[in-house]
DNA sequence: ATTGGTTCCTGCTGGC
DNA sequence: TGCCAGCAGGAACCAA
């Protein structure tokens, strides 16, 4: 499932391949994603140049010569992956919706088999206004998330931390799996309630949370079922989990088991002896 | 106003 | 061995 450091390998390999090439053609195969496509999709595209690839939280910003920014999410299940010479029209895999040539024989192709991804354009002016984009909180690995703005976020609230920090509200690119590892890291109890977060255990959030994504981000991040970089090799971050996936395995720390519980809905995993 | 529950989708897993 | 129910989960949406 592509969280933070998913989407920033992504971006770094669609960097590469796209950067100052030309999009010469864009071939829809499904626009029924997890919002329609919109109508004008291909004919936007088509022609322009791509400046840069940025990334929002788990968003890709492609950027286009036209002033206009692609705006991609890619939900659970969704891939990217950098072709050579092979035919832009023939799909490489059963659930591949778009694929772009962007010269030189290089196609890039978008499949997402679940199609919780989306896609969508808009004007680079409004980029931050566009609805998805809005009220999103700030960036975890910028200076912007540090320990008076997490408490600031967290104040008054009533939710247990596991989920306050899935609220991308709070913090924009977490998603269940560093959220359970930050919480670890960090010593503090995915139960506990976020008006009762004091200074300390914060500060060991944030810091645990930029750690960890620092380290996933180098490891290209984590193949779980559907992460593959761009060029098709494997994160290998999740040698590294701590707690995800692991319940009743024996706690790095403490050696008694891993437990799993379910908050709104889903798994957290945690150590009930070293989170507090 | 905040928050918990439901929904979308398909592939994989585990139990019989 | 094969089938199928149940689960996984990001985030919009809805209801309380």
């Amino acid at each position: 499932m592509p969280e933070l450091p998913e989407v920033e390998t992504v971006r770094s390999g669609l960097e590469r391949a796209m950067v100052g090439r030309r999009i010469n053609q864009v071939v829809v195969h499904r626009s029924d994603l997890r919002r329609p496509l919109p109508e004008n999709f291909s004919d936007m595209l088509t022609g322009r140049e791509v400046t840069h690839v940025a990334r929002r939280a788990k968003y890709l910003l492609i950027h286009l010569d036209s002033g206009n920014v692609v705006l991609a999410h890619l939900g659970m299940s969704g891939r990217m992956v950098i072709e050579q010479g092979t035919e832009v029209e023939v799909p490489d895999r059963k659930h591949e919706h778009i694929a772009f040539s962007v010269g030189n024989g290089t196609v890039v192709r978008f499949s997402d088999p679940r199609r919780f991804g989306l896609m969508d354009l808009t004007p680079k002016e409004k980029l931050f206004n566009h609805p998805l984009l809005k009220f999103m909180g700030p960036e975890p690995l910028d200076a912007e998330f540090n320990t008076s703005t997490l408490m600031n976020s967290l104040k008054g609230r009533k939710t247990p931390i596991k989920s306050a920090l899935l609220d991308q509200r709070v913090v924009a690119g977490l998603g269940n799996i560093y959220v359970c590892e930050s919480l670890f890291i960090a010593g503090v109890s995915p139960r506990r309630i976020t008006q009762n977060i004091s200074t300390l255990r914060a500060e060991r959030l944030v810091f645990a949370t930029k750690e960890i994504l620092r380290a996933a981000i180098h490891a290209g991040g984590s193949t779980l079922r559907d992460h593959v970089t761009p060029t098709g090799e494997m994160g290998y971050f999740q040698y590294n989990f701590k707690v995800y996936g692991r319940e009743g395995e024996s706690c790095a720390t403490c050696m008694k088991p891993v437990k799993r519980i379910v908050q709104a809905g889903r798994s957290t995993f945690f150590c009930a002896t070293c989170q507090r």
